[in-house]
Order: C-alpha cells, then sequence, then structure tokens
DNA sequence: AAAGAATGCGACTGATTATTCGCGTTTGTC
DNA sequence: GACAAACGCGAATAATCAGTCGCATTCTTT
C-alpha cells in the first residue's frame, strides 16, 4: 500500500540501480533475452516477471534491481527490436552498389527478405510490443529508428541516382520503409503462399514507382 | 471453485441464454457498442466486464447472460468489425463501373478512403481484436470476409476488362485487399501527413500493378 | 392479483501477477 | 580474516479482474 499512491499519481518509479547505463553488466542482456524466448516459445502471455526472472537464472528481486517495472524491459525489448532493421539495413546496402535494373531488383528483393525475417523470427514478440504501443517513451524511439531508415533508402537510391532530388529519394524511402513494414505485417499473419505472392506483386510495384526517377540500364 | 476446474480444464461455458440467435434483443448490440466505446475513448485496457456491463447499464451478470465470457464479446466485436470490410466494398463498387483511366483512379481512391475510414475510426481497437487473435474461432471468420472482399474487387476488375482471367483478377484483388489493408495498418500509426503521401503513392503503385492486365482508355 | 418464471443485480470468490522488503549471501577492501 | 557494502533472494503483499450465485425485481399467465 505504500507504493500503491505513488502509482496513482503517476510518480514513475526509477530504476532501483542505475543499470541501463552501466551495459557493462550483462545480466540486463540477460532479462531482455529470457523475456524473448519466453515470448517466442510459449506466446504472448509467457513472459511475467516471475517466468522471466527464471528464465535469466534470477529471482524477480533481482530483475527488479535491473528495471523499475515490467513495462520497462518490454520496452527495452522493443527498442532492441526495432534497431535491428536499420542494423540489417545498413549491413546490405554498404555492400552494394547497384548499377543496372536487374540487379537493382535482386538487391530490393535481398532487402524485403532480410527485414522479413525480423518480423518473421519475432512473431509473437509484435503483440507483446502492440500491448505497451501506448506507452509515450516507445513513439520517439520508433520514429528515431524510421528515420534512420528512411535515410538509409533515401541515400541508397541516390546511390543509383546521384542526380536524384533529395526530397524525392526521402519520399521515396518512406514510402519502401512503410510499405515494406506494411506487408511484412500481413504477411505475417499469412501463409507463406499469400506471403509470397504479395512480396513478388509489392516488389513489381515499388519498382514501377521508383523506376521512373531511377536511371537504370 | 466450482467453475475453476471446469476453466482448467478448457470445458468451454455455453452462452447463458441463446443469445446470438436473438438478435431481436438490442442488448447484446448494446453490450458491443459499450465495449467499443470504451475502447475508442480510454484505449485497450478499458473494456473490463464490469466497464462494459455499466456503460451498456447493466450488471455484469447480466453481460454473462448474453455472453458466456469476456472473450466472447471481443469475438463479436471483432466479426462486427470485420463485417464492415465487404458491406463498405460493396456499397461503392456497386455504384461504379468506370471506364476510362480517370474514372478508375478515382474509384480506386475512394475505395482506399472509404477503407481507411474503417480502421482509423476503429484505431485503437485494433489491439483489442490483436489479443484474441489467437482465438481459434476468429481465423475462419477473417477468412470468409477476406474472401468475400477479395471476390468483391476481383469481380469490379472484370468489370473494367471482362477478357481479364478469373486468376489474375483474383490475385490482383488479393493483392488489393492485402496492400490495402497492409497501408492502413501502418498508415494508423502515423501522422496524417505520412499516411496521406502513402495512401497516393500506393496508388500509384496498385495502379501501375494493374494497368498492365486492363484495357483503359 | 397472485403464483411462478424470467431477468437483473452486484458483492463476493478465486486466480493471476506485478511489486516490495527484510533478511541472507557474496564480494571487495583494509 | 573481519567488516561493510552491494547483490540477490523469494515469501508476502496488494492490485486487478473474470466469472459466480443467491437474492431482488419485473414480467407473464391465468
Amino acid at each position: 500500500m505504500k507504493r500503491s499512491l505513488d502509482r496513482k499519481t503517476k510518480i514513475a518509479l526509477e530504476p532501483r540501480k542505475q543499470p541501463r547505463q552501466q551495459r557493462s553488466s550483462k545480466v540486463v542482456d540477460r532479462i531482455l533475452d529470457a523475456a524473448l524466448t519466453l515470448t517466442r516459445e510459449q506466446g504472448t502471455k509467457a513472459p511475467t516477471t516471475l517466468a522471466i526472472a527464471q528464465r535469466a537464472g534470477l529471482s524477480v528481486g533481482s530483475v527488479y534491481q535491473y528495471f523499475p517495472n515490467k513495462e520497462a524491459i518490454l520496452l527495452d525489448l522493443a527498442r532492441r527490436w526495432l534497431s535491428s532493421f536499420p542494423e540489417v539495413i545498413a549491413k546490405r546496402i554498404k555492400v552494394t552498389p547497384p548499377t543496372d535494373r536487374d540487379e537493382f531488383r535482386r538487391e530490393v528483393r535481398k532487402l524485403f527478405i532480410d527485414t522479413s525475417r525480423i518480423y518473421l523470427d519475432n512473431a509473437t514478440l509484435m503483440p507483446v510490443i502492440e500491448a505497451i504501443s501506448g506507452n509515450a517513451d516507445l513513439r520517439p524511439i520508433q520514429d528515431a529508428y524510421d528515420e534512420e531508415i528512411v535515410a538509409l533508402y533515401a541515400a541508397w537510391l541516390r546511390h543509383v541516382n546521384p542526380a536524384l532530388e533529395d526530397k524525392i529519394a526521402k519520399r521515396l524511402g518512406l514510402v519502401m520503409m512503410e510499405v515494406g513494414h506494411a506487408c511484412r505485417l500481413v504477411g505475417m499473419k499469412r501463409d507463406r503462399r499469400t506471403y509470397d505472392l504479395i512480396e513478388d506483386d509489392v516488389e513489381t510495384m515499388w519498382l514501377a514507382l521508383v523506376s521512373p526517377y531511377l536511371k537504370l540500364d
């Protein structure tokens, strides 16, 4: 009852320690991994504080030494998940300077596949993240990563056609990101066949949209 | 404790009355409306059994006279929501036999706007439905409505070009539905500007995909 | 208008789960 | 090797809700 007032008056609890900073400690990652694994293996409702703690080889109390509350765990999990997108995209983009139309198409396809994997491998994670999507802290994180992704795509497009207006590159990058995300989202809920079909057609659509702006052989 | 055993052994409770059938009674709809309104106004966690009951001007006990459990309420809510898609699409499609490219484009746009509204007006409902998406009863319902939607789109495309192969019409219809759904999903989470931008480009992309198959002036 | 049926009620139960806190255990320091 | 500080523990607490059930009220029927 001591804290109940605090909670009700929205005085968010601070992390018990100063955990987020001292990444040195692997414990934080162990906790996040535990939450992730549980979600993957046993679904949305699996990551209770107790289950997470046990899976991480800790007690509940110890978990609360690194996170102020459960939502903070999920928030960090979301953060980690989101960060893998620009990571994966950046990796692929660095490798490739597409020149002709065919290579461009192949690269687009690879990008789709790479980013799709992030979704597919974490299918059960999505609803969990959804559940905290109301959290005000998540939006700016999401936005920051998205901006990064758009910038990566835009840079890539300008690499293909350096004469491309920056503004247009960004717009196309945005569409590429959003449509990509969107299709993966839907794809995740369907069977593999539907997913492939859509991915294929979406690729075609995307190329049709972009082609007029690029000078490809 | 009497029922707890039942619950654990997964013997699902039957509706107390035979409510679903006798739609005559407006009470069922009142309950669904209450759940919907609460979700709209106060978010995902708002529709508790108590809150729903009170909002519907009933007591908890009475609610359980019409629904076997909470999930059944949400399931019906999802059902109602899903049914509005083919409804809206059918309404618009009946009115329009597009002939030339411009009219076709305008109609596509209207379809996008109409269906988008279903999402935008029920933005907070989505996570709630997500939460029960594991429910085995939801998938067949979803599939049935989706098939209806695809059929509507396909019929429309064949109306524009009667020579269009049925198989292709269906595929395009599927893409139209999925991509549409997908973009709305993502659009829902963004500001209006981003949404409009995407909607615009998606329309362009969609037309690029479809045009080769249609004979438009 | 009275008996009985149907409907409605809502305090209560039972279950789950996030969060706490006082006490043990380890670890680093002199 | 003794002391304290940090770390870890997990039974106990408290909050939240779904779902129940016996009593109260309204409606139906004769």
